[in-house]
DNA sequence: TATTGTTATACTCTATAACTATA
DNA sequence: TATAGTTATAGAGTATAACAATA
């Protein structure tokens, strides 16, 4: 261990290269994160659709997939696996018999506030440390990286 | 696209989830990363690794390894298409002949002038929106949750 | 024609166990 | 015995093309 930290500190090309700060550090929350939600079952994806389900009931898939930035074949696994444990429904739309209307069901409510709260502890954890303006800052930043980028393409 | 604004400006829940947030981020600098590598025939982690080698020239595949963050079987394959584009060369260490010191070929530094002179054209164009202090306090929390939990573990 | 959800597919990244050759 | 590099493999995430049903 003591050395890769000298290799990476003495690294004048790579310290300040953005994505490799961030691939680092989101390496850590994302492991930190999968093991937080392993006792719910649930991965970061599935986690992260199942909290947009349960506060956004009734949303279509495809606005599923456009607010969880993945492609809409990729969420079709993911909302199979959450309706097949019966955390979630498709309801049709008597409007547009093409799309589905997701909602929760009891059960998925259930898990979403145990395991919101599990990963609210968790995150607390991890920014324990963090002074909170740095922390203000950061998540302003990501915010800011993400529609900049979200605009132009 | 402004649906799923709506959507995500309105959950409270994810809002301020580091996690989410931070995997946003980091999908649209690594989409865009991965684009301004294309040209040189690099992705992100074959970029990084002839980064790390031609600053460190002579350093091991497990501190390399160390050093990136990833495990030792999954180095290998990078290496080895490096060195099958000869880019790099796999030395034999005299002192420990089990262990390969790893050097950039000449054809390996160029390539590397080229892509680091791109990369960081990409990266300025990325933070250009971001004020100088946001963004030095983005990169000092992402170091900070990063060695906070490298301790851990 | 365009869109919603779907299937199939392929590539990349990640993680683990087990092997070899050296130490 | 422990370590450096390797092989094999499996799981997860991502991306694209093409299709059926519906608009």
């Amino acid at each position: 261990m003591p050395q890769s930290d000298v290799i990476h500190a003495g690294d004048a090309t790579l310290r300040n290269f953005v994505g490799y700060r961030m691939k680092r550090a989101f390496n850590v929350v994302q492991a930190d994160l999968t093991k937080t939600l392993k006792p719910f079952d649930l991965r970061m994806l599935t986690y992260t659709a199942l909290v947009l389900i349960v506060d956004n009931p009734g949303l279509r898939q495809s606005q599923l997939a456009d607010a969880m930035d993945i492609e809409r074949p990729n969420l079709v696994v993911l909302i199979d696996e959450l309706e097949r444990r019966e955390l979630i429904v498709r309801d049709r739309v008597p409007t547009d018999r093409r799309a589905y209307a997701l909602r929760a069901t009891l059960a998925g409510r259930q898990l979403y506030e145990k395991a919101v709260a599990a990963v609210t502890l968790h995150e607390n954890a991890i920014l324990a440390d963090l002074p909170q303006d740095l922390r203000t800052a950061m998540i302003e930043a990501l915010k800011r990286i993400e529609k900049a980028h979200r605009g132009r393409s």
